[in-house]
DNA sequence: TGAACATTTCGATCATGATCGAAACGTTGC
DNA sequence: GCAACGTTTCGATCATGATCGAAATGTTCA
């Protein structure tokens, strides 16, 4: 019978191993990877991998689906990935002096996924665009899509009535660990990252979370958001 | 030069010990103790817990004031209260099966602070009865109060419109790790906490963050908001 | 200044869990 | 069935950090 402490810690225990928690990380744009590509993620051998997996599905931050002779890892819902993020706030808000971080972090600061929608300094120009076009109210803690918000984001083909009965919200913040001010998030966030893949304006590198904007995007972020990037 | 990964990790390893965790646990309520209280608290002895209490402050998850000849520790700052409980919700949304818990939370379940506003059964009872009355909008994501609660609230003096100058949200949803749904937080779910303890509906046990129910509290809530508990 | 008290620092010990080699398992395709 | 491949299980080793006794520090009060 453990205390809600005890299951906070063996949570925590859980995401303190740096091996594990680089596969949490790159899991956190929601999609699935392989046992094997994982081990390289974190950097041990498949067995060590395969018990940090088989620890991270026990305790329900991962779910597993096997396809063919290999297994397919992805977390288990969207509220570990926004745990996560939000620890993320936290840690970099923390000890301050220790920034600015690594290079590998350099191209997550500029534009990565949040789960599903933008973050970085892409994720909070875009927010910050929307607000000053009074499209978007948006703090800390509360968000609000205007009528010209709508119909602007209308007018780019995204039409959110179609999802209305979609139990997600439709537009929320969240708050940005690398600018540590809110972005967009919720179903008027991913449906903008969405539009933002499809039309080509950035694209997801083969690893990690961060995102390359093309030359058509920051063409068109600048033209049609005013943002540049 | 640590990347983001690997301040996940050690924020994560700073709370996976037992003792810490029951020391960040004790302080969620936002109240302040003393290095030998947290002590007794994590089960440890004066000097373990110091070299506890100096990680958490290092890494800024906690701050200390020195009042003569003794230390207070507390919170460095609301959101670590947010994202402790977030990270609660998580472990208990885990592992299946391992429910109920010990004695020791069956008080916490029932009742309790989460920060500065009310969470457990009664925390969310409240934030139903709110809502059966149309007083409340609240989902997992989104809470609004509407104009007949804010004169409700007003009814019973509390007044928002004195604190509007603050730059807390008026009235958002906080996940509650026991009753997995929402409850009532922001300067609306704070002032209705505060109004509880003024009346003397509710009081603040000696230790932890569990709340006693008083009989006039049960009398006040089943007349007032229609809460039978 | 000195005594009382809360807290921290130092040093040594000890336990937990991360790691990898070796081997087993399970799936696919021939 | 057998070989190939990805993954997991087992077993032994090793490192990190939690712990407490002893002693030092710092604060208050007389």
């Amino acid at each position: 019978m453990p205390t809600i402490a005890r299951e906070l810690a063996d949570l925590a225990a859980l995401i303190a191993d740096p091996g594990r928690a680089l596969i949490l990380s790159r899991l956190m744009d929601g999609r699935a990877q392989t046992a094997g590509e994982l081990a390289l993620v974190a950097g041990v051998t498949p067995q060590t991998a395969s018990w940090h997996l088989g620890r991270l599905v026990q305790h329900a931050l991962l779910k597993v689906e096997r396809r063919g002779p290999r297994r397919l890892y992805r977390l288990a819902t969207p509220l570990v990935a926004q745990i996560l993020e939000g620890m993320m706030t936290v840690a970099v808000t923390g000890p301050l002096g220790s920034r600015p971080s690594s290079r590998i972090d350099a191209a997550m600061r500029r534009a990565r996924t949040c789960y599903d929608h933008l973050a970085g300094e892409l994720g909070v120009a875009l927010a910050d665009a929307l607000r000053e076009r009074d499209y978007l109210v948006l703090d800390q803690e509360v968000g609000e899509l205007t009528e010209a918000g709508t119909a602007f984001l209308g007018s780019h083909g995204i039409d959110l009535r179609t999802t209305a009965r979609h139990r997600r919200v439709l537009c929320r913040p969240c708050l940005d660990w690398s600018e540590r001010r809110p972005h967009l998030a919720g179903r008027a966030g991913a449906a903008l990252a969405e539009l933002a893949f499809q039309r080509d304006w950035i694209r997801r590198r083969p690893q990690g979370r961060s995102v390359e904007i093309t030359d058509a995007g920051l063409d068109a972020f600048r033209s049609l958001f005013g943002v540049c990037i």
